[in-house]
This record gives structure tokens, sequence and C-alpha cells, in this order.
RNA sequence: GGCCUCAUCGUCUAAUGGUUAGGACAGCUCGCUUUCAAUGAGCAAAUACGAGUUCGAUUCUCGUUGGGGCUACCA
């Protein structure tokens, strides 16, 4: 059989990262045995719904190369198509397929109409708070005799469909993570599972949605563990087979409670603009809650398909912590061909306004390789390259040394600046500057920091820069002498 | 409150009925070095608590405590 697993978000909003890793685990399940990956949109409930959240949640996945083999896509002119043989994988354009299978509930017995008014609901919510009575609806429409049902609708008595629980015996089933897993069926809810706007809930959509789009696998956050029985129990009236289970444990803020908007950014896109590269986002959610157990940290999105099984999953929660980011994405940048870092930096440079898209590609590679070990995210870019285009302000006294003195940087540099003047255009780069300048500091007897530090400070401008030779070289012969003229103008 | 669930360094985690409880991030120290970064060497840092089973429990069982989730005509 076909290993076919799904992500099924609702539109209410951007990618969460929480959404990225429950994707994530779902599409290395499907991909590690040679299955099918769906994307299904769970829009049934219509206030919450987001214009444009369908797309963004689709461009977040394929920003970290997650893309589905079945479920909505992107056309060309922005708009939605469905690709698959089992859709519509939209839930509200999948209506009429749910009241078929909900007249069926009611006709085999496992569910009745309810016509309890919300205030109704509402107050007895509020007697059992108050006298610490567990919670749950009392069950009153569900012996109601057939003829006041029948009156009740024929007067047009808003009305919801709620399914039946058992009320003995217990629910249990195997999850890949946490293992045996029971509930005692007598305190679950008669669950709603058709609204009073004929909309089905969650519940009932996903039950049917998971079996007629032969889903083998269903993966997903830990908030659902508790309404588990529910989904089993339906499973079980419509005579179908219950998929495989797995409940991910939940991301965690700093403090341990759910990720949440509040403590830091949550959305996929915001990473993507931050300046994390894909690699490393995903890299990261996937070690969250997940490890292979070796001692390699860094895995790309086929090592990870590889080495993915349910075995390695964490039950606890795991912290989303930004430090460790931090460091995949230095570890990813740095590995990133000059090729790929041009590509991938380019828009933010343009945006900048620091270089327009004709720039000379092999130039922008070398100014970028100052940078490239330096930066934590691609977003810090433009800032840390800005000195190679325009000359920082600075005070003349950051141009001498702390072993130094300004009466000797006064002296020096106007040699040095004589010395580079005569080095040739040819021999203006990195290496040649290097061996040149080293005999050069080692005929007059100087320290390296003696001259190299206000070199440095003259090019760049900056008390922290990259090293001055290469940029020397980025800079060019005519830049770099004009800068250290600058320089000796500051020292009078 | 009820139900479910989880518990190893600050964080992510490895390990197993017997280890000096391993690694990574962060932190700290030292080295390299013209600065920053990178890098090398090193340091510090954990089995929540209490019983039980056992020759021996971090590991198995029970309890306690603490955390989290659910408790909607939201997903």
């Amino acid at each position: 059989m076909t290993v076919r697993t799904r992500f099924a978000p609702s539109p209410t909003g951007f990618l969460h990262v929480g959404g990225l890793r429950t994707a994530l685990y779902a599409y290395l399940v499907a991909k590690q045995n040679g299955g099918k990956f769906v994307l299904r949109i769970e829009d049934t409930d219509q206030k919450r719904t987001v214009e444009g959240a369908i797309e963004g949640i689709i461009k977040s996945l394929a920003w970290a190369g997650i893309i589905p083999d079945e479920g909505p896509e992107i056309g060309e002119n922005g708009e939605i198509f469905q690709v698959g043989d089992k859709g519509p994988y939209i839930q509200s354009q999948r209506l009429n397929i749910y009241a078929k299978y909900a007249q069926e509930l009611l006709e085999k017995g496992h569910a009745y109409y309810c016509f309890c008014t919300s205030e109704r609901l509402e107050d007895l919510r509020n007697y059992q708070q108050k006298n610490k009575l567990p919670s749950g609806y009392d069950r009153h429409c569900r012996e109601l005799d057939q003829s006041e049902v029948k009156s009740k609708i024929d007067s047009g008595e808003a009305k919801v469909m709620r399914m039946k629980m058992p009320t003995e015996g217990e629910t249990v089933f195997n999850d890949l993570i946490h293992g045996e897993v029971s509930f005692k069926n007598e305190l679950i809810d008669d669950q709603v599972i058709v609204k009073a706007d004929g909309f089905p809930t969650y519940h009932l959509a996903m039950v049917i949605d998971d079996h007629l789009m032969e889903i083998t696998h269903v993966i997903r956050g830990e908030e659902w563990l508790s309404s588990t029985p529910k989904h089993i129990q339906l499973f079980k009236y419509f005579g179908w087979e219950v998929p495989k289970i797995a409940h991910l444990s939940l991301l965690l803020n700093a403090d341990k409670s759910k990720l949440s908007k509040r403590q830091g950014d949550v959305a996929v896109e915001d990473y993507a603009k931050k300046g994390y590269l894909p690699q490393a986002m995903v890299n990261f959610v996937a070690f969250l809650g997940w490890n292979p157990g070796t001692e390699q940290e860094l895995y790309s999105m086929d090592e990870l398909i590889k080495a993915f099984s349910f075995e390695k999953i964490n039950k606890s929660g795991a912290v989303f912590n930004l430090e460790k980011l931090d460091w995949y994405n230095q570890q990813y940048i740095r590995s990133l061909s000059f090729e790929d870092l041009v590509n991938v930096s380019l828009p933010s440079l343009i945006e900048a306004k620091l270089v327009d898209k004709n720039v000379d590609k092999v130039w922008l590679a070398k100014a970028l390789s100052l940078e490239k070990d330096r930066i934590i995210t691609l977003a810090q870019l433009p800032e840390a390259l800005n000195f190679i285009f325009t000359l920082p302000e600075y005070d003349g006294q950051i141009l001498v040394w702390k072993k130094s003195s300004f009466e000797e940087v006064k002296n020096i540099l106007p040699r040095l600046v004589e010395y580079m003047n005569t080095i040739s255009v040819q021999d203006w780069n990195k290496e040649k500057l290097q061996t040149m300048m080293g005999e050069w500091v080692g005929e007059n007897s100087f320290a390296n920091g003696i001259v190299l530090w206000p070199l440095r400070v003259a090019l760049s401008g900056q008390q922290n820069s990259p090293g001055p030779f290469e940029i020397a070289e980025v800079l060019g012969k005519d830049e770099s002498l004009k800068r250290l003229n600058t320089a000796l103008s500051k020292l009078k």
C-alpha cells in the first residue's frame, strides 16, 4: 500500500513554524516510503478564513523545499488550481460530500440533531464550572422523540448535528509516538459534527477526507490528542480503517509555554525575510523533537528523508531556540557557493540600493566573500557591506593602533601610501598585496599592527572590518588610494 | 476543576538495567591574530523529588511535584 501523508492547515494566516515542522515530518515520511504528500486546506470555519492565506502557506512550504504531490497550487497568473485525483483539496469545495456522509451517520443512528441554543449551552458551561463539575454537553437532545425532532425542523428551528459517543467502554489507540493511549468514552462529548450553517466541523471533515484521500499516516500536533477518540469513533461508525496516527509534541516559547506570536516571530515568512536560509530552517526545525542519534548536526533534505523515523521522535515539547537557528544559518551561509551567495543576496542588495541588477557578478562575489563568514543572516549583508560603497565618516584617532601612537601613524602612513602607489594594477589582488606588503613591513622592521591597523581602518573607515588586503582588492587601486589619502588628511 | 500528556546540562538532545552520563548551541578561559569574524585547546553545566523491583536504576513500576494540551456550532 502506498504511503500517503497530509498536511492540513486552516487558512487563517501565515504558515507557523510549528506547522512547518509538522508538514516537514509528514513530507519526510511520504518521501522516505516513495509515497505521496498531500496538502489539504481546512477552511470549514468561514469566519476565520483569511484572504491570501492559502497562497502564503503554499509559498512558505515551497520556500522550505516542501512541494506537495497533490493539493492546491499557484498558477502563473497567481490563480489557484488543484492537482491530484482525490480532490478537491479545499474543504469548502467538498460540502456535498460531507452532507452525504453526515446523513448516513444520522440514518444509522450514530448522530442526532441538537436544537440547544448557545445561551443554554453557555449556562450549562457556567454551571459546570461554578460547581467544578466535568464540563461537556449534557446530551439534552440525544433522546429527543422523532416527531418532536421533525416538528422542530419543520418550524425552522436552528439545529446542529452531534455524533453519539458510546456511554461506556473506552477508546484505545496506538499512537506512533506516544504508544497506547486510552480514554473513557463516557467522558467524551457528543461533538458537533455539522454546524448550524451546514458546514462540517473539523472532526467530521477530517475523518471523511483522510479516508477518501487514502491517508495512511495522520501526523499532527499534540493539541489533537484529546479529540482523537472522537475521530476513531467516527471511523468505526463509517466502517473505515483507522489510519496510523502520530501526535507531535508542541514547539515552546523560552518559558515553556506553547509557542506564540507574542514572544517572537512564528511565521515562516518572517524568517525568510530576516535572511534565514531555507536549508537552515529545515535542518533546525527537523531537529526540534527529533534526532537521528548520530553526532552529525547538518542534514540536507535528502539526508533527512533517509534518516527520519518515528522511533527517534521525542515525546516532550521543544523550546524554539533562536540561537541554534543562528548557528545553523551561519553554517549554511558559509557552505554556499559564490554563485548561490550572489543569487540569494542580490535582491536585498538591490533593495538597499547598493547595487543594481547589472552589477558585475564576479566582483560582487568577491565583495560578498568579505562578509560571508561574518554574518549570521542575509539581512545583515547590506549594512555589513555598506562601507565598500560609501566610506563611513570616522575620527582620525581610530587610525591609531592600540600599541602605537598618533605621531607614529602620522609618520608611517604617508610612506605606506607612497609605496602602495608603486604597486601595479595587475598586482592589485589580495595574495600579491599581502606578500608585497609583508616584505615592505619586514624591510622596515615594523610590527604588523603598526601598519596593518591604520591601513585597514583607512580602507574600511571602521574599527572592525575584514582584512586590509581583501578590502583593497575589492575596492581596486584607485579607490583604495583615494581612501588612504582621506586618512592622511585626517592626520594633520 | 475534569480528561489526556510530558519530565537528562540554561537550550536542543544521545545513551542504557552496570558509562568518568556523550554531542551540539549558548557561556567562560587560553591560544592564533592588525580589529571583528572564523578557528584551535580547555573549563563549567543535567538524569525533578520520594518509594518500590533489582546485586545494581537515569533507564522498569507506583506516587508526588512541576510543565503542557484539550475541555467551542475554532482548527
